[in-house]
DNA sequence: GGCAATCGGAACGAATCAGTCCGATTAGCT
DNA sequence: AGCTAATCGGACTGATTCGTTCCGATTGCC
């Protein structure tokens, strides 16, 4: 119940990247220097971020990434699905998703969409805006 | 941000327990058989719930499991900590865990203690009654 | 047209997870 | 009281996923 340290190393990212203002010019090798994460490892995280839609890429000399949207429009939950893949408690409450052996006699499975749809909504109620200031209230 | 399989079994042998009523007496092959999880998977189950406190085990011919406290009383944050360890978002979100390179500069840690307490409040609202009936309200 | 810089995907090693097996403990029967 | 049978408890093995690294593809600049 704890995120990988990838998602953890893109909201750090992240965070930095809002720092920087919306339309800022990025790469992956001033985001590394800045957060401290790997250089090859940044360069996994934002390409990543950049195919899940919360950054646009350039390639190329000067190229890099910039935001796509305000860091006040961009959630926790965005991150971490960007990078772990959609945000579900159990495998059974995913759609298209019934290999589970238990599935026949399961007592627990029509809870399952609602919690997941409860510990989304926590992630969700941050914002990226919230997570690049500071000190909490 | 899912958990493992070890926590859904976990969830699913609690909800079969919970059926049995407040002082039945169990044991891993009863709860195994009706569950369908492993019996040597359902073993180490209960021993990890028996040694967080949910269950009370009791060895020898004639001995078992039985739940320690009313189904109401259980969570679904108590089952899963009780597989998984503590519910808790980044590792240094937990105390005296401070084995992280982004430590120094990192912005986002001041709010992760608090993300990590809005994502275990979501799973502590979901008690053990409510998941071993049937179908949602 | 060549060069340098940057993204993108593929491959390797490590850690954790899921599952299995065997020993320790205790009640019940003879 | 001793033995047997049944059950919990911890140790071991294989597999999957994670984290990291490296190399090739693409594009702007000189």
């Amino acid at each position: 119940m704890k995120l990988t340290s990838l998602a953890d190393y893109a909201v750090v990212m992240m965070a930095a990247a809002a720092r920087h203002g919306p339309g800022a010019r990025l790469n992956a090798t001033m985001l590394a220097d800045e957060t401290g994460v790997p250089l090859p490892t940044a360069q996994k995280l934002v390409g990543r971020l950049a195919s899940a839609g919360l950054l646009a890429s350039a390639r190329g000399a000067g190229g890099g990434f910039q935001l796509l949207k305000a860091a006040s429009e961009i959630t926790l939950a965005d991150i971490i699905e960007a990078v772990e893949g959609p945000i579900a408690m159990t495998a059974c409450a995913e759609t298209a998703r019934h290999d589970c052996a238990l599935e026949r006699n399961c007592q627990v499975k029509p809870h399952m969409s609602a919690v997941s749809g409860a510990v989304r909504g926590a992630l969700a109620s941050v914002s990226l805006a919230t997570l690049s200031q500071g000190e909490p209230a």
